[in-house]
DNA sequence: GTCTATAGGTAGATAGAC
DNA sequence: GTCTATCTACCTATAGAC
C-alpha cells in the first residue's frame, strides 16, 4: 500500500479492478404462480430492470460529458429521475456503474469487426463494416465518447479487454486483410495500421463531434451529414486500400442491409 | 442564478469563459543596473519563467492522465517539485492553470496546417504535414491528450479558437486542396473529410497510444515502431488522395527537414 | 424497495508566518 | 516570493425511517 491519495473514494484516476465478465444475464424462468407474492415479485423485477436502464443510458451521458473523474453521482440520478441513494441501491459505487456502462459498451466496439469474413467481396465487406461504425457514431456518440475517454486516460478499467478480447479479434481480422491482400485482391497494406485508419477515422465524427461541427460552420449535424461523411470516409478508405480508382464517382451510396 | 451545483469550483464540467489571448509576451527590457535591487529583480524573474515551465510541463502531464476534472493541483504541485500554494500564486485557480496549458498546445496545432501551400507538390507537401502531426503525437502525446480530451467533453474553453482561428485556417486550406483537385493533381475529396482523416490518423498513435501498444502486444512504442506509423499513414492518405498507386512500395520513408 | 439526512473524506483555495 | 496550516465546499457512500 503506497498511495494514500489513491483511495477507493478516487474512482476514476487509478483504478485497478478490471471488468470481470459481461452483465448477470436476468434469465430467471418467471414462474408466474397466481399469489400476491409472485405478482409482487414480478413487478418488482421489471421496475429493476427499467430503474437499471434508466440508470445506464443517464450514466452514459454524464460519463460521456465530463467525463469518469468530473461526472458526479447527483447529476446521473437527476438525469435519470431517481433519487441519488437509487443509484447505489443498484450499483453499489460509481466505479460499479462505470464499470456497467463501459460493459456495455464493449460489446458495441466488438461486434461489426466480427462480421469481417475472408470469403466476401473486400470492397462490398469493408464498405458495410465502415456503414456500421459510422452509425454506431451517428446513433451512440456518447457511448463512442465513454470509450475514448477510457483509452484516452489510460484504460485503467479495460485494459484487459483491449490485451485479450479486442487483440485476439484484431488478429484474426488482420489475417482477412493479408489473405485478401496476397490474393491480390488488394493494395498491399499493414492491417493493423488499416484498421486503425477506420477505427479513428468513424469514431472521430463521435469523439470530436464539436470540432467536426465547428470547422464546418454547423449547429448540429444531420443525418444527410452523415450520410456525406459515410460516402467520403467509404471512398477514402477504399482508394487507401487499393479497392476503388482514383477518379471514381462516389461509389457505394447505396443501401447496405441493416442501415436505414 | 439557476444551478447550485455548478459552481465557480467545479472548474472543468462548464467553464464558460474562454481562451483570451496567447500568454502574456515577457519582453521587459532587463535594466541591468548593477543595483543590488535590479540584480534581485532579475533573478526574480528567472526563478519565475523557470517555475511556471516547470508547472505547465507538470500540468500538462497530470491533465493528460486525468483529465481536467481528474487532475489535483496537489498531483501536479507533487509533480512539479513545489507546494501546492505555488501554483494558485503563479496561475491562480486550476481554471486558469488548465487554460494556460492549453493556450500552449494550440500553437502546436495550428503550426504544421499553416504550412501547406498550393504552389508545393500535393504530394511532398501532404507528406510534410503528416510527419509533422506524426512528430507531434510522438514527442508531446500529451499535449495532444489534453487536446482530445477538451474537444470530447465539448470544448467549452477552446470553443472559440475552433470557431474563428481553426475554421478561418481550414477554409484556406481547403481551397488549396480544392485547387489541386481542380488542376486534376488530386483525385476529387471532400477537403474537410480530407483534414479529419489527417488529423484523426495521425492523433490516434497519441490519444488512443495504449490501444495501439496493446493490439500490437508491445509493453512500449519505439522511434521505430512510429517511423513505421508514419510511412503507412503516409502510404494511405497518398492513396486515399489519389497520389500514389495502389500497389507502389512504402514511399517517402527518406528523411524531410526538421525531422531527426 | 425507496428516499431523506448525514457522516466521512477529498480537493480547491487562502491566510499569514517566514 | 515561498510555504504550512487551515477553511470551505463538494461528493461518495450509507444509515435508517418509511
Amino acid at each position: 500500500m503506497a498511495g494514500s491519495r489513491l483511495t477507493p473514494s478516487r474512482p476514476c484516476r487509478k483504478m485497478v479492478a478490471p471488468i470481470p465478465s459481461p452483465f448477470p444475464s436476468r434469465s430467471d424462468p418467471l414462474p408466474m404462480d397466481v399469489t400476491e407474492k409472485a405478482q409482487t415479485a414480478a413487478r418488482g423485477r421489471r421496475i429493476r430492470r427499467e430503474n437499471v436502464e434508466r440508470i445506464l443510458k443517464a450514466a452514459e451521458l454524464v460519463f460521456a460529458e465530463a467525463g469518469c473523474a468530473g461526472a458526479t453521482m447527483a447529476d446521473i440520478a437527476d438525469k435519470a429521475g431517481l433519487p441519488k441513494a437509487n443509484l447505489h441501491y443498484y450499483f453499489g459505487t460509481k466505479e460499479d456503474l462505470y464499470r456497467a456502462v463501459l460493459d456495455n459498451i464493449l460489446r458495441l466496439w466488438l461486434d461489426p469487426l466480427a462480421g469481417l469474413d475472408a470469403s466476401a467481396d473486400p470492397a462490398t465487406a469493408l464498405t458495410a463494416y465502415i456503414r456500421a461504425k459510422m452509425d454506431a457514431s451517428r446513433l451512440r456518440p456518447n457511448a463512442s465518447k465513454v470509450f475514448a475517454n477510457e483509452i484516452l486516460h489510460g484504460a485503467s478499467q479495460i485494459g484487459e479487454f483491449l490485451a485479450e478480447d479486442l487483440r485476439r479479434l484484431v488478429d484474426r481480422k488482420a489475417a482477412v486483410i493479408e489473405q485478401w491482400i496476397s490474393e491480390g485482391r488488394m493494395a498491399p497494406v499493414d492491417p493493423r495500421q488499416f484498421f486503425f485508419m477506420i477505427w479513428s477515422m468513424t469514431q472521430h465524427y463521435a469523439d470530436f463531434e464539436v470540432q467536426v461541427r465547428t470547422v464546418l460552420g454547423r449547429k448540429k449535424l444531420t443525418r444527410d451529414d452523415f450520410a456525406h461523411f459515410t460516402a467520403e470516409v467509404v471512398r477514402m478508405v477504399l482508394r487507401a486500400g487499393g479497392l476503388a480508382p482514383p477518379d471514381d464517382p462516389v461509389s457505394c451510396t447505396g443501401g447496405v442491409p441493416g442501415e436505414s
